[in-house]
DNA sequence: TATGAATGAGGATTCATTCAT
DNA sequence: AATGAATGAATCCTCATTCAT
C-alpha cells in the first residue's frame, strides 16, 4: 500500500534496484532487487504500489539526482562560458563516476513503463541546465530553436559523450572539453 | 519438392516484428509477432532460431534499410556540404517517414539481446556516413578527435532530431535545417 | 513470519508425483502433479526447484522407503536365513503393497534425469541389505565375485519377483519362497 | 501411410533410432532420427504411422535380433548344459558388442508406448530359449515354478549382468561365466 | 513418393502481486 | 509492518503430425 514506515528501507530499495537495473537491465525480478537490498520481496510492495511505480521514483530520483549534481557549486558570479562548463563537466562527471546510476537512467529513459508525467518531473530536474542553456544561445545562430530542442540536443550529446569517456578513460578529459567545445560552436 | 521456405513468409515476419515492437517494446510475445505476420507461432521459429536471432536479424536489417535510405541517390560530384545535407535530410526523412521502423530500431539498440556482433554489423552499414564525415571534419575543429566519437555525437544529433520532427511535424524540414547548420558549425 | 512453507505440502505434492507418475510416466506434466497434489503449478516450483529436482528427490525418498520396509524388524539375534528372508519378503511386500511406488521407483530408475549422485544415495539407503548380503555369501561359491554385482543379481530378481506376484496374486506368497530359495541357491 | 517403397530406407530409420533412443532417451525427437537416418522428417512418416509404431517395431526386431544372436549355431546335439552356456554367452556377447541396441532395448522395455502385443512378440521370439529352460529345469527344484517366472528372473539376471560386464569389461568373461553358474544352481 | 514447411497444442518455468501469519 | 509462501497468467520454445509441392 506504498506506506513506508522506514526511509532506510526505501533507500535501500532504490539503491538496490540501481545496481540490479543497471547489470540485469529492467527486466530483473523486484524479488532480486528486494534480495539485494536486504528486504523480504514483499516489502518491496509496501513501498512501492507496483514495480512501474518504483521504475518511475527511480527515473525521477536519478534525474534529480544527475541535475543535482550538475548544478553542485555553480560559479554563478562566472561569466556564462564559464558556469556552463561547469555544468558540463559536472554532469559528465557524475555519469562517470557513478557509471550504475547512468547505465539505470539509460535502461529507464526509454522503457514503456515511464510515464510522460515522470518524463516531465525529470525535465523539470534540468530546468537550471535549461536556463543556463537558454542565456547561452541569447545571441547566437540557435536563437530562434525552439528551447526544448537545443536541450534535447546537448542532452542526445552528453550521453554520447559519455559512452565515449566510459570507453577510454585516459582520455576523458578530453572528450569532455572536445565535445563541450563542440556544442560552444553550436550555440553560441 | 516441398513447400519453399517463402522469403515472403520471413519478411512478413520481419514487419510484423517492427509493427508489433514499435507499439509494444520487446517484450511483446513471438506469438503476437506471429500472428500480426498471418502466421503460426511455430512457424515463426522456423525462421529464426529465437526471438533474439529475430531480434538481431532485424536490428541489422534495419540499419542497413536507415543507411541505404541515407545514402540513396547520393549526388557524389557535388560538394561535400551539400553530399552531407543530402545524407542527412534522407535520414531524417527516412526516420520520419518510417515512425515504426524507427520506433523498433530505438527499442533494439538498448537491448542486452542484440550482440556485438550485430551492433558492428550494423556500424559498417553506416561506413559511407562515417567516409562523408571524415572528409566534413577534414580540415575543421574537431579533425583531431577519433572518428568513432563524432560518428556517435552525430548519432545522437539526429536521434534528437528526429524526436522533435515528429513532435512538431508541421516544422520538421525547419527542425531538419537547423540541426544540420548546427552539426556543420560543431564540425567544419 | 509468513505462512511456513509447510511439509505438509512438500509430501503431498511427493505423493502426488508417485501417483501419476505410476499412471503416466516421467513425461507426466508438473502441472498435472501439481493439481493432484492441491497445489498450483506455480507452487511445486517452490518446493523443487526443476521437475527434474523433484524427480531426484523422489527417487531418493523411495528407495530409502523401500530400505526402511525390508529392514524393519529384523531379527538381528536369527540365524542369517532368517534374517535374510526376512528382508526378502518385507522388500517385496512393500513393493506388492505400494504398487505405485514401485512403479514410480521403475520408471525414475531407468531415467536420465537420475543423477548419479541420487543414484549412489539409492545404494547407500541399501547398505543394510548389502551388509546381510555379505555375510550370506561368505562361504559360498560366490565369495570370490564383487559384492556389487551380486546386490545387482539380486535386485533384479526381486525386480522380477514382483512383477510376477503382481501379476498372480493369488500365489504370490508362493512366488516369494521360490525366489528366495533360488537366490539362497545361488549364493550360500 | 506406413507404405514403405526401399526396405534400405526403413532399417536406416531403424539403425537410426537405435543410436538416437540410445544416446538420447526415447525422448528424442522423430526430426533427429530422420536427420540421423539421412531421410525427411516427413518421410520417416510414410515408414512408420506414428512415433509409437516406430518404437513397437523397433522393439520386436531388437528382441528377435537379440534372440537370433542367442540361438546362433547352437550345438543341439551337445547337452543341455553346454546348450544354455552357448545360449547365455552369446546372448550377453551381442550385448556388449551392441550396446547402442542393448541401451535402446532398455529404453524401450520401460516405455509405456510399447503395447503388450509387442511385449507378447517379444517374448516369442525368445521361444527357444525358453525351450532350452524348460528342460533345464526340468528335474531341478523349481520344476514347479512357472516357466513364465524362471524365464524373467533369467532375463533379469541377464541384464544385471551385462550391466556388469560394460562396467568392467576386463572382467567380462568372468562375470559373464558367475553368472551363468549361478543360475545353473538356482534352476538344476 | 519424397520433401520439409506449417501447424498448434503442450509444457516447464518465471514473476508481479496477493495474502495468511 | 514485515515476511515469504501461494498464485496462475504469461511466455518461449518443442515436436508429432499434416499437407502443399
Amino acid at each position: 500500500m506504498a506506506r513506508p514506515r522506514s526511509e532506510d528501507k526505501r533507500s535501500a530499495i532504490m539503491s538496490a534496484a540501481i545496481h540490479v537495473i543497471a547489470s540485469q537491465g529492467l527486466g530483473a525480478p523486484t524479488a532480486t532487487i528486494a534480495k539485494e537490498a536486504g528486504v523480504s520481496n514483499g516489502s518491496l510492495f509496501n513501498y512501492f504500489e507496483t514495480k512501474a511505480d518504483l521504475l518511475n521514483q527511480l527515473y525521477i530520483e536519478l534525474k534529480a539526482d544527475m541535475a543535482a549534481a550538475a548544478l553542485d557549486e555553480l560559479p554563478s558570479e562566472s561569466n556564462i562560458r564559464k558556469q556552463m562548463l561547469h555544468v558540463w563537466s559536472h554532469w559528465l562527471l557524475w555519469a562517470t563516476s557513478c557509471p550504475e546510476k547512468r547505465r539505470a537512467l539509460v535502461h529507464l529513459g526509454v522503457s514503456d513503463d515511464i510515464t510522460s508525467d515522470s518524463r516531465q518531473t525529470g525535465r523539470d530536474a534540468l530546468a537550471g541546465i535549461t536556463k543556463l542553456l537558454e542565456r547561452s544561445r541569447e545571441n547566437g545562430p540557435m536563437r530562434n530553436a525552439p528551447l526544448g530542442f537545443i536541450v534535447s540536443m546537448v542532452d542526445a550529446l552528453a550521453d554520447a559523450t559519455i559512452d565515449y569517456m566510459i570507453n577510454d578513460p585516459a582520455n576523458a578529459d578530453k572528450h569532455c572539453m572536445v565535445a563541450f567545445n563542440a556544442i560552444w560552436r553550436m550555440i553560441v
